[in-house]
RNA sequence: GGGCGGAUUCCCGAGCGGUCAAAGGGGACAGACUGUAAAUCUGUUGGCUCAGCCUUCGGAGGUUCGAAUCCUUCUCCGCCCA
């Protein structure tokens, strides 16, 4: 290892501190503490490169949590390298996945992409300077079959059966497609095209970004690192943060209800999730979730603290409000949305209760909405309707609710 | 190319001639409790103004008093042998 001035070196390690944050493993740590320095000594940023594909129209807090450890690079002054995988969207990334992924059309990819650009920007630095985006059509388009051959020569089908991804799904006797064995090799094949100095990726990305630090080798190149972080973990506490699964909190949810899914994570994920999204200090981390502290004000101050994230502090503050007017005090909302009931939905001025809450959109079918009043979670000004046939009379004005969280204020079309 | 196995309600997965709107689990929803939309416990989970009726078990036909269950065929999928 060459050697460099002590404050150079003292600036590395604090900021290898920070580095080492949340981050999962660094391929390696030394490898980086001596690229830092070069690179601060030579004042060339490092290219630090993060992959996405645009599968899904949102993202979600999973995926910033990468994106928060590269604005950390970011803002140390390094260069991130942003690559839309528009290409390999197409194919789908087989890591963590149980099933071939649906293949996406051009368009959506498109649409995606662009959604995804705008949202990264509330968490990336987006200034030219330190932000380079690219899509990797740009080259993975133009390789001819003969290229794909040589690139695919580089792996090996013991290598490929090596992960778990694919080794669970042969064993099972589940398809596995033969365009996604591709996919690591055009993940790396990035790499190389971007020249990047390190990769950031989550856990399960670990395999396909080794397979960049290969294939840079055999170019010539000097080998990516790699940083990972943790899968982030979704609402329902045990199973990794993903749209389909339904257990996500989408960076463009309203802050209400981006307060409510974090209150409503298990209170054992409360530290991690303090760890991935948030920057709060260690001492005051700890201070948190220390048994001294009630889960509830610990949980609280987690969410306000994500949801002044995307929506600023103002609403952060509502939010927490809201919250607590509504599930601790048992209060009416603020903001009750109006349904309105039009006249021939009225039979001398009442109606159905199941209708209505169909009306409203908060049952799908008549029989769902009788279940829910038979099961004591309807009631109209506070009162609970405790009959499934029962018709209401309607002057208007009057608050419907279902259940703990579904509020409308009736309006009645009295016009004609 | 040959042999075999499979397609079930939101998901996984039982069922193998009637008692099946279909076990069980997951998820979701509701209630109780609470510190929160935590945890725990209980209940609900095709449609229909519903003691009843109607539509579901890959598609189409058929056998039978009666089919998710049997037969034929079609589509799709997996495995094995070449």
């Amino acid at each position: 290892m060459k050697e460099f001035p002590p404050d150079l070196l003292a600036r590395v390690n604090s900021e290898l501190e920070l580095l080492q944050r949340g981050a999962a493993e660094i391929y390696s740590l030394e490898e980086l503490r001596q690229r830092l320095a070069e690179s601060y000594q030579t004042n060339k940023p490092l290219r630090i490169k993060l992959g996405m594909d645009p599968t899904a129209p949102d993202i979600h807090l999973g995926h910033t949590v990468v994106m928060r450890k590269m604005r950390q690079f970011q803002d140390l002054g390094h260069t991130a390298v942003l690559i839309i995988g528009d290409y390999t969207a197409r194919i789908g990334d087989p890591s963590g996945q149980n099933k071939t992924r649906p293949v996406l059309s051009p368009d959506e990819i498109d649409r995606h992409a662009k959604t995804y650009f705008d949202q990264a920007g509330k968490i990336l630095d987006l200034s030219p300077a330190k932000l380079e985006v690219r899509r990797n059509s740009e080259w993975l388009a133009k390789l001819s079959f003969a290229d794909v051959i040589r690139l695919a020569s580089r792996m090996t089908v013991a290598r490929m059966l090596e992960r778990d991804t694919f080794a669970l799904r042969f064993k099972a006797g589940d398809p596995i497609g033969c365009h996604e064995l591709l996919y690591p090799l055009m993940q790396g094949y990035d790499s190389v095209q971007v020249h990047a100095d390190l990769e950031l990726g989550g856990t399960d990305q670990t395999f396909n970004n080794l397979v960049g630090r290969d294939l840079q080798r055999d170019e010539g190149q000097r080998p990516q690192m790699v940083l990972t972080m943790p899968i982030l973990v979704g609402l329902d506490g045990t199973q990794k943060m993903s749209k389909s699964k339904g257990n996500y909190i989408g960076v463009t949810d309203a802050p209400a209800d981006m307060f409510g899914k974090v209150m409503s994570i298990p209170d054992a994920l409360m530290d991690n999730y303090f760890e991935l999204l948030t920057a709060l200090p260690l001492e005051e981390r700890r201070q948190l979730t220390s048994p001294a502290t009630h889960p509830r004000q610990a949980k609280g101050r987690l969410a306000a603290l994500i949801v002044e994230q995307f929506h600023g502090s103002d609403a952060a503050r509502e939010a927490a409000a809201e919250f607590d007017r509504v599930f601790a005090k048992k209060e009416l909302p603020t903001d009750i949305p109006e349904a309105v009931v039009p006249p021939d939905e009225l039979e001398s001025g009442a109606i159905w209760i199941a209708r209505l809450i169909v009306l409203c959109g908060f049952a799908a079918s008549n029989s769902e909405a009788m279940r829910l009043v038979k099961q004591g979670g309807v009631t109209i000004n506070d009162q609970p309707v405790a009959d499934e046939r029962a018709k209401v009379s309607l002057t208007g004005g009057e608050i419907l609710r279902v259940g703990k969280r579904r509020f409308a204020r009736l309006m009645v079309d009295n016009a004609g």
